[in-house]
RNA sequence: GCGGAGGUGGCGGAACGGAAGACGCGCUGGACUCAGGAUCCAGUGGACAUUGCGUCCGUGCGGGUUCAAAUCCCGCCCUCCGCACCA
């Protein structure tokens, strides 16, 4: 019989289908595994790319449950969002309808590969019982102060008629549709991560399975700056210009003030003079550029001199004010002074406009002087011009001219964050609503959390004009306040889908609870993540909001643990022709064409097989091709093979075994089980052909005596075992035809003896001035006595060593013998 | 510019400081076949030698440490990714 992967396959998926098998199980004498992928989009289907993640997960949730774990292998959908509502908008279909078909697509998919999730834990976020504790939350938050409303310039993207998150922004453009991004002063709803932007930066410590570059990623994101805060004066009034440095040791140096545009003193310092409308126009005209504009290279710095003068504190002189385009109003205190000698920007602005530059540090080896500075002097030196500070080294007088500012009152330590706070409002239909309510008495209150869920209407025109579509519903802004019955509107912005993904793999361990969001004790039970596993493009959206919901959680009494995700994996994409697959670039492989073509297992193997998983791979059918003719060798080995099987080797084995046979047999086990530890799961599977081709070899044997049998049958046995999480379709029928009638599933994971990996003998190289020059075979226990007798006994090594000096020999115990010699 | 990852045969990729190129693809030759794009066996980094066993060169480039370097150190080059006027 050939390999039928098709009947095979049907099978069993049949038989999973009707049974409890991948039902989570909790047996209180054993440790728990919550093996977590990032949940899916619903966007229609799955092709290879993300296949591998799934595949990935299902390997190691599978040798988990056969180590012995209590294994949560939990799948649900992250079913709000923009697409949805695009299709909807596009084919007339409602997001709700379109979202569950194409739930529905993808849950056949994974059905198809056989990935062994427990299905009746899924949660889909769109679903009322999913975002009713969504919109709890929020509602928590509120009453921590956590979530409030502003009026801000915020990230607009033009194409999804929405306000985005700084997150959400990637080099100015849209992180969904690449669109360049605008600035709009909204009123928005924000969530207060900043104030945990310190413990987001230091918890950071904790998560030492996390990938070095995520916590990079992070801590670049977060971009924590120590420094000065500090008072200028303005000349003639009576207001003074806060400014941020993190160079308090250049102080002296600062020759003019920068104000970003956008700085309420910008317009109020030239109100009434000449000035007035100029400044206006530029502010605006600032306002307008897009973020790409803004930060375009090449880009030349723009600034007007608002005709005032601000005192230095440090120097007590006057130094002009300017506003210029390079200086941001939303970080600090949007006021900087400049420091050109110091600063290149700084540097280049003052070039630009002919503004005063002065040198206050020296290099300690050479002098610069301010006409011939080409490159501003950014490292450490030592203080001059700097009054009293005049001949510290620079690193030094940061710390002592922050204390002088504290002592003369004129300034303050202070630390800032590049981190903003999380912008979730978004003008869009298919989302959680916001649960809060405009009471003309009451103010903003929250709906109380006996009325959530606050339901999504069903009959909603969902062309994006702007404001949320909700707010054109006939009847859902119409509402009673419940606290004093007035007329009140309800909030009509749906909440960005990153609320909904920051507290999911809570929902897992418990997702029927309904008086909760999560059952305590199942949580308790659970997490922390074990393993969470997927793309490293949420390394500072999804990855950073969850830790901050988990901490608040922590905060509130909720949860014990302070960080959500123990272990961290990041798989690297598949792509065809050096791009991911993306249904726009037409470069997709489903898995319904692989499964067809070669079958599920292929497809799982080879996803597998195709390099490391942290890397990018591309695809290549020649390698699908390759593993196909893998599976189909190890289906023929059974399949000509099974009368030469004895069930009875186990009893048998001890006293008549071929020690080389054996030593294969355990070398693999250890190696494919360390392999799947370390996540190389390419050379797990390479050892498995190996093994294969050994076997293969065996067959060859003319013998084929009982001690043949016992070792080949172990042999049998062991490779459906250790095959079965990679193609376990392929991994139950073979293990049934060996006459088992529970499932491979839940068979315990084999163990090797390492006394079994040992030979008698061992063949080491020689190397003599760093060059192999021949190899000795000696007893594996031989001494370096014995060894040394040997190397001077080869013929083959006498001509490099006869007549010369023997300085030095390296005896490397189990790998070489290294030799120097003289000449 | 800053930060990170990486550069190994024709290709994807293996290699606790210890025989570079496991495994797979491709290619070459052979076996079995009416036939094979099925299967099996053998070979496959380069140059030279091929009357053996071989010799030399090879992991982006240049140095260094070491008996021994793809691996460690120093200096460059290139590719990809993230951040990008954050004061």
């Amino acid at each position: 019989m050939p390999y039928d992967f098709k009947s095979i396959e049907d099978k069993w998926r049949r038989r999973w289908r009707e049974s409890d098998l991948y039902l989570t199980r909790v047996d209180p004498s054993k440790p728990k595994f919550y093996y977590l992928d990032m949940f899916p989009y619903p966007s229609g289907y799955l092709h290879m790319g993300h296949v591998r993640n799934y595949v990935i997960g299902d390997v190691i949730a599978r040798y988990r449950v056969a180590k012995g774990y209590n294994v949560l292998h939990p799948m649900g959908w992250d079913a709000f969002g923009l697409p949805a509502e695009n299709a909807a908008i596009k084919h007339g279909i409602h997001p709700q309808k379109w979202t569950f078909d194409c739930i529905a697509n993808i849950r056949r998919q994974f059905d198809l590969l056989g990935i062994s999730f427990d299905w009746s834990r899924e949660i889909a976020t769109c679903t009322p019982d999913y975002y009713k504790w969504t919109q709890w939350f929020f509602v928590q938050l509120f009453k921590h102060d956590l979530a409030y409303r502003k009026k801000a310039p915020v990230n607009w993207c033009p194409s999804c008629q929405t306000v985005l998150a700084n997150e959400q922004v990637k080099g100015g453009r849209c992180e969904r549709c690449d669109t360049p991004v605008i600035k709009k002063d909204l009123e928005q709803w924000f969530f207060r991560i900043t104030a945990y932007a310190e413990r987001l930066l230091q918890d950071l410590e904790l998560l030492t399975e996390w990938p070095e570059r995520v916590k990079i990623m992070q801590r670049n994101w977060i971009g924590k700056s120590e420094g000065l805060e500090a008072e200028f004066p303005i000349k003639g009034k009576d207001i003074s210009i806060t400014i941020f440095t993190t160079r308090p040791d250049t102080i002296y140096g600062a020759t003019f003030i920068v104000l970003a545009p956008e700085h309420p003193l910008t317009l109020e310092l030239v109100k009434g003079t000449p000035l007035e409308q100029e400044v206006r126009e530029f502010v605006e005209k600032v306002k307008l550029r897009s973020e790409i504009d803004r930060t375009a290279m090449e880009r030349k710095k723009e600034g007007i001199f608002l005709n005032c003068y601000a005192l230095n504190p440090f120097t007590k002189e006057d130094i002009p004010i300017w506003t210029a385009d390079y200086v941001l109003y939303e970080y600090a205190t949007g006021a900087i002074m400049a420091v050109p000698a110091h600063d290149e920007r700084d540097l280049e602005f003052a070039r630009q406009y002919g503004l005063p530059i002065r040198i206050v540090i020296q290099p300690p080896d050479n002098a610069l002087k301010e006409e011939e500075l080409q490159t501003a002097y950014t490292e450490p030196g030592i203080q001059v011009n700097s009054g009293i500070f005049n001949g510290m080294w620079s690193e030094d007088a940061k710390e002592a001219i922050i204390r002088y500012a504290e002592d003369q009152g004129i300034g303050k330590r202070k630390v800032y964050y590049k981190l903003r706070d999380w912008c979730i409002s978004r003008q869009r239909y298919w989302g959680a609503p916001i649960p809060m309510l405009y009471c003309p008495k009451c103010g903003v209150v929250p709906v109380p959390e006996d009325q959530l869920p606050v339901l999504l209407p069903e009959d909603v025109d969902f062309q994006p004009t702007g404001p949320s579509p909700l707010a054109r519903h006939h009847s859902f802004p119409f509402t009673t306040c419940p606290y004093c019955g007035s007329e009140a509107r309800r909030e009509t912005d749906t909440m960005d889908t990153f609320v909904d993904s920051s507290w999911y793999f809570l929902r897992f361990t418990s997702p029927k609870e309904d008086k909760a969001p999560f059952d305590k004790q199942a949580v308790e039970y659970w997490m922390p993540v074990d393993q969470y596993v997927g793309g490293i493009e949420h390394a500072v959206l999804h990855l950073l909001y969850s830790r901050f919901f988990t901490k608040f959680l922590y905060d509130i009494g909720l949860v014990s643990f302070p960080e959500p995700f123990l272990r961290l994996f990041t798989q690297g994409m598949i792509t065809l022709g050096g791009s991911a697959m993306s249904k726009s670039r037409g470069n997709v492989v489903t898995p319904e064409e692989i499964c067809e073509k070669f079958g599920a297992d292929t497809a799982r193997v080879y996803t597998l097989f195709i390099g490391p998983p942290d890397q990018d791979a591309e695809w290549s059918e020649r390698g699908v091709e390759g593993v196909f003719r893998f599976l189909n060798r190890v289906y023929r080995i059974f399949e000509e093979n099974f009368s030469l099987y004895d069930p009875n080797w186990r009893v048998k084995i001890e006293g008549m075994s071929d020690k080389e046979k054996r030593r294969i047999t355990h070398s693999t086990i250890k190696k494919v089980t360390q392999d799947i530890e370390r996540f190389h799961f390419n050379t797990a599977i390479a050892s498995l052909m190996e093994f294969t081709s050994s076997i293969y070899d065996w067959l060859q044997e003319a013998n084929k005596d009982e001690k043949w049998r016992v070792c080949f049958s172990e042999a049998l046995e062991m490779l459906v075992r250790l095959l079965a999480p990679f193609a376990p379709f392929m991994g139950e029928e073979l293990w049934e035809k060996l006459g088992n009638k529970d499932s491979i599933y839940l068979q315990q994971w084999p163990s090797w003896r390492e006394e079994l990996l040992q030979t008698e003998t061992i063949t080491l190289p020689v190397q003599v001035n760093g060059k192999v020059r021949g190899t000795i075979t000696v007893p594996a226990e031989a001494s370096d006595e014995e060894i040394k007798e040997e190397v001077l006994r080869q013929e083959r090594l006498r001509q490099y060593l006869e007549g010369k000096e023997i300085k030095k020999m390296i005896i490397v115990p189990k790998r070489l013998v290294s030799v120097v010699v003289d000449n």
